[in-house]
DNA sequence: TGAGTCGCAGAACATACGTCCTATTCTCGA
DNA sequence: TCGAGAATAGGACGTATGTTCTGCGACTCA
């Protein structure tokens, strides 16, 4: 990154400037007049010469497409989707990008380890009360196909007609469901009467 | 400033997680594509109350013109401190600014609700399954002198030296602690043999 | 001296984009 | 049930804005 001439610092500087008290960014124009530039194509000159030496990002054809490339900004939350309520008795919603969500969540990063596609859904009621999941509280699921023994799984078991919510093993031919609260009895079912939605990221209850 | 409608929410959501990403705020056109909108007009119509309301501020004959107001365009996430583990046997930590914190956690400010000096403990065994809150699961705190019937609140019996987690009540003479689960007896002891920490503002589960 | 590059000037061009007008549908209380 | 206002649909209009073309002086390098 080789230096800059006092015209593209200036230009650099607007730019930082012009964002922090627009919100967004300038054009080639508002830039040609306060920098006191002859014409555009001088901004446009300098705006890509500032691009190949990595200082800002330009997306072409987009008004106002100059993005400082410095912020660098890590995203602390990830955006997961409220797809809608798990219930005893109720059929689980399938997660599907084009259904649309209740609400999207903004969740800590360190909660969602970086997993994608993740959705989540609110209980409703006390029947997983057994997994220590209370009335209300919202569950974190990913999607998945192979499931590992000790997983926590939100299940569908067809038999019961019944969500639950439950750790996962195999054990002989059967599979059993093993409630997080130990004193409790696991259930043992056939592995073609259990229908897997999702592994458990994260349990989140909020009593403010 | 009035309730939203769920496009409203939308259009709010979609601005915010489109200058994140970009760097830049949405056009009217972006809108209405990413929200599946028939008609500009809709996104103008709907960008106009969002900016009555005081949500976002318009630059008139500007692209690209949208800025975030301070109070949307705050922070997703709030830092809150570890500060240290509850366990039922343990002497709770106590929360002061000069203390080393174990962590600094992100948490989503949908969980913490602007509340100010939250900290944060990480649960140790499996004593306070009755409020179903497992092993390793961290509760956030908002340290509080007063106390309202219902809350959830940490605690530290002097007489059994325990620390505890229940919902606080006030009972004649006496407080009542009832557990989360409604399953289980409360407990009823002095005013003077409990001492409040804090109130449980969040439970969060990682599972991951 | 002449070709080549850099930095700039001025303007034209195409289109991205905000705005606005009209019409239709939806909602909800009198 | 009717009417008024809210919300939506579709599109036209004007301009804001990125891009590009041509050209000019200054400087470098053989």
């Amino acid at each position: 990154m080789r230096k800059l001439s006092p015209r593209q610092e200036a230009i650099l500087q607007l730019i930082r400037q012009f964002i922090e008290e627009q919100g967004y960014p300038p054009t080639v124009r508002d830039i040609q007049r306060a920098c006191h530039l002859s014409s555009t194509s001088v901004v446009d000159y300098n705006l890509n010469i500032l691009q190949k030496y990595g200082h800002i990002r330009r997306s072409p054809e987009v008004s106002r497409g100059i993005g400082l490339l410095p912020q660098a900004r890590q995203r602390l939350t990830a955006r997961v989707p409220l797809i809608g309520y798990i219930a005893a008795g109720e059929p689980l919603p399938v997660f599907s990008a084009q259904a649309e969500p209740l609400e999207i969540l903004e969740l800590a990063t360190s909660l969602t380890r970086g997993e994608e596609d993740l959705y989540a859904l609110r209980v409703r009621g006390t029947s997983m009360i057994d997994a220590l999941i209370d009335d209300g509280d919202l569950v974190v699921l990913k999607p998945t196909k192979t499931i590992n023994n000790g997983d926590t799984v939100v299940a569908w078991i067809r038999s019961k007609q019944e969500a639950t919510l439950k750790r996962f093993y195999y054990d002989g031919d059967r599979v059993r469901l093993q409630p997080a609260n130990s004193q409790m009895a696991p259930l043992l079912v056939a592995p073609d009467d259990v229908e897997v939605q999702g592994r458990v990221i994260a349990v989140v209850r909020n009593l403010a």
